[in-house]
DNA sequence: CCAAAAGTGTTGGCTCTACACCCATGT
DNA sequence: ACATGGGTGTAGAGCCAACACTTTTGG
């Protein structure tokens, strides 16, 4: 309780993050169950919480994802993605709040961290976009989905999707899930490597009754700006 | 003095604007004299002030346009570039910023909109990046021209720029202006035709001892995305 | 030997770039 | 008549999209 008065002075500012993964070549999102009668009873929303006056909104975020168990803070990749201000989104009292885009490869998240529970779930994206969200949530989705998807055809944002070793199949997926379309497989392997961001390893994966496939990883650790998908 | 209690309560959040015009084939923001000893005694920065309870932040920045007298918010197209929330950006207490770009042709300013005071200056943006800037507005500027010379790239965003009725050249003004580089005429205007997003009008624009020039129109009101100069 | 995904090249069309001169006007 | 910016076309290079078969493996 001591630590919710701490919040308090900064009752007019929040958090929420909506954080994805892809899983089985579909892009799920990380949800909450949200009760706050009267005006929202069991209704889905995405996670967050007050800003501390001791901490950045991003250093806000990382606490959120901690505390909620939602994953571990280091293998997520975060980008804000806009301030909402509207005066009426949350209807118990003003509150602003920074929203942002969270990425996670679904193949390190520990076992606890993919399980769904009561509180906390994680949902087909095309389910909650027929769904209604708690406070201005369905509007941060959107948002969210928009600039993935943008993002993705010109930087490396891919990276926060995959593990450190990948094969091109796998960062086609991405691309197919994300995007929404299909892609020439033998376009697509030429246009990716001919970019040069990408660093053939020694190791294979084999998955199934076929030829095992080339592990890659990305040249560099950060994230960057190519031209382009 | 009411009006600043008014605000107290929500003291831990401001907005600050980014506002750019072009001028002379040169690009002008408009910054202001911010004198709050002992941390910042005569310092450069960008016209900003507390969110009030009763309004969004983009209200608060057409407020604040209003009350400085620096604009009529409705000339100007104001997007949202990012919340600092950094601990210390402000010395003397805790105050998250949303920051903004805004844009507004010079044509339409007034004649007091366009003239220098004590108190707000229009400064050329180059001589911004060399100088040292209150609070964390460095970085804010640092955002806003990287936005801006990516928004022009693959939207309208030239249309908040420029008055109704533009010749091409103007327009390629804009472009060259922003990023920074010389283009081809013959290129440019094939390019921008036949995105078909511009309209000729009747009228042509008479400027000097040499041909009059077509002027043309944005067709849609609203900025969209294209694809690409 | 069958099923399944990995991996690989070529061609035609389109787009982009580079480049130089005539036009309409005011002085 | 001259100075000034407005306005226009073409050719070569490079890029992109469309397309199908062989390879490697496990069962």
């Amino acid at each position: 309780m001591s630590k919710i008065q701490q919040h308090v002075p900064f009752a007019t500012i929040a958090v929420d993050l909506v954080l994805f993964t892809i899983k089985d070549s579909q892009l799920f999102a990380r949800v909450m169950n949200v009760n706050r009668p009267p005006f929202f009873q069991n209704v889905t929303g995405f996670p967050g919480g007050l800003i501390s006056p001791s901490e950045t909104a991003e250093q806000s975020v990382a606490r959120i994802c901690l505390e909620r168990g939602l994953v571990d803070s280091k293998k997520v990749h975060i980008e804000q993605l806009r301030t909402m201000s509207e005066l009426e989104r949350d209807p118990r009292s003003r509150v602003l709040s920074v929203a942002y885009l969270g990425l996670v490869p679904f193949e390190e998240l520990s076992e606890v961290e993919r399980l769904d529970t009561p509180e906390t779930q994680w949902t087909l994206t095309k389910n909650l976009l027929g769904k209604k969200l708690a406070y201005d949530h369905t509007l941060i989705l959107t948002l969210a989905l928009e600039r993935l998807a943008s993002r993705l055809t010109y930087t490396t944002l891919a990276k926060a999707l995959l593990p450190k070793l990948f094969t091109l199949s796998e960062l086609e997926v991405v691309y197919t899930t994300i995007l929404e379309r299909n892609l020439d497989k033998r376009n697509f392997r030429k246009k990716i490597l001919s970019l040069n961001i990408l660093k053939a390893t020694q190791s294979k994966k084999q998955t199934g009754p076929h030829r095992p496939a080339q592990l890659y990883q990305f040249k560099h650790k950060e994230i960057q700006i190519i031209e382009t998908i």
